[in-house]
DNA sequence: CTTAAGTGATACCATTTGGTATCTCAACAT
DNA sequence: ATGTTGAGATACCAAATGGTATCACTTAAG
């Protein structure tokens, strides 16, 4: 797959979906509690839902007649870790540390602390 | 402004724009060279490059007749420290760690969530 | 069973988007 | 001056996108 994390590109690039996942970060919500937070439709928040759920961001879990969306951050790793490859264009120093870090530990657990 | 960082998510989430700034990163290029790595128009690439410019990610510089696109990396850090706000929930362990040390600044309750 | 609430699925619309084709302008070489 | 090359600007097109309206299905409540 050479791009597997296109999908939550995707989902992030809508400022709507942003704000759902912030709001999802606070607790988990049906469909309609998420459209009570915007001004649309709930099919339109369904059809953000259905992009976020696409690309991982999301989980969704039936509770009686109701559907529970709970944020599963952990998604945007890749798009992170994406990211983290243009650290070497903010801070060449601390990268320089970085990978002087790596040369020591060969071991390829891929132990990603902070 | 409501959403500074939507021209960076909305220039990251096209595969073709993220290659470019993944190739300007190893030197910075005209766009018939930029054009020359992808099996689309010069125009098409332009207009790619033009959203990038958009969202703060390229930098422009004429030399002669040429435009020399350069990338700015640094405009990436708003869309990652957007990211970083779910840092919560990536590790509870670290994000407990720290609550616990700001705990010790403002004595607050005991309350540990287990 | 009947009714209401929450959701899913379509159909449909306006706008945006990614892309090409084409033309013009600017700069370099001869 | 002339021809060539790099780039900008438009016009245009097909597809995707964000949104609404509407209907069908499922679950809870009487």
């Amino acid at each position: 797959m050479p791009d597997a994390l296109q999908p939550v590109f995707r989902a992030l690039g809508d400022p709507t979906r942003r704000d759902i996942l912030r709001l999802l970060g606070q607790e988990p919500m049906t469909i309609a509690e998420v459209a009570d937070n915007f001004a649309m439709t709930r099919a339109a928040v369904k059809k953000h839902l259905v992009v976020l759920s696409d690309g991982g961001l999301i989980t969704v879990a039936p509770r009686g007649r109701e559907k529970v969306n709970s944020l599963n951050a952990l998604a945007l790793k890749p798009a992170l870790e994406w990211m983290g490859w243009f650290d070497q264009f903010w801070d060449d120093r601390l990268d320089a540390l970085k990978t002087a870090i790596e040369k020591e530990t060969t071991d390829d657990t891929g132990h990603n602390n902070g």
